[in-house]
DNA sequence: TCTTGATGCTCTAGTGACTAGAGGCCCTAC
DNA sequence: GTAGGGCCTCTAGTCACTAGAGCATCAAGA
């Protein structure tokens, strides 16, 4: 058995987020001691780990929530399993993108001011200025 | 003269959120007509505009504030301008870099499925088990 | 057994950057 | 004059936590 504090410890997830995992109905709710306080057993401490790894991997608690329910019936399921997954990877690849494209334009923006001499607060012009950007964002 | 609509529809920013950036001290507060209505001159569209770029290239209200604040003097403050700026385009290439490492975990992920038979499941298994990753992430 | 300090409990409120809705006033075009 | 769109303020909700108050409990040492 476990305190929250260990589990918090042994997972990485603070102790407050463990309290509202368990809140939003994301993590069952444990036992409690004598004192009332929670006390998880290995379940617990595998579901928090699920949990983690799926945040980590930036999935929402929604999906994670979906993932869950899951679990527990696998069969059609997986087919569900495999397209969040696969969702989650799309919207991942599409950040990468939009991120990639803003990069090149601060970059430019930046060397504005590469010299650190005279007209140099292009830098406040630049970012006034949508039309002197080379390509989309946003 | 603008109303807020006009200013909404000129810059792409949604009217609620002009509201927004008003009550938090981003925007000056424009003129009312007898109405009560506000009225925006071209330095309030100028304004805007400036926001939505930096929004659109990822700066917090908060660096945005710091970068309105400083455009009045210049001088030194183009160095700060500079600063706020170099250390965006550093934090875009460290989500950039995260979000690689994530693409490709769900990628493995993903492959996991490929075929649709069998012991398919195991993008829960995956999800659940961080010792499977080939890297670090999060 | 007593004490002390860490850990635990619940509850409320705050974060950032909006978004949604209620209930009402104003403006413009016909 | 009237219809319907736009505008006003205010409150509350979103997501995923985080912080703090004020109190109870637990474990280890004296």
């Amino acid at each position: 058995m476990f305190s929250i504090g260990q589990l918090s410890k042994a997972t990485g997830v603070k102790v407050p987020t463990i309290r509202y995992y368990e809140e939003i109905g994301l993590l069952p709710q444990p036992g409690r001691n004598a004192g009332n306080q929670r006390r998880y057993g290995q379940d617990g401490m595998d579901a928090l780990g699920f949990i983690k790894h799926a945040r980590d991997l930036g999935f929402s608690l929604e999906d994670i929530k979906a993932l869950m329910g899951l679990d527990g019936h696998l069969g059609d399921d997986c087919a569900e399993a495999d397209r969040i997954a696969r969702s989650q990877l799309a919207n991942v690849r599409d950040r990468i993108r939009k991120l990639e494209q803003l990069a090149s334009e601060l970059e430019r923006i930046s060397h504005l001011c590469d010299g650190g001499n005279g007209g140099c607060c292009k830098v406040l012009t630049a970012l006034g200025d949508h039309s002197q950007c080379a390509g989309e964002h946003g």
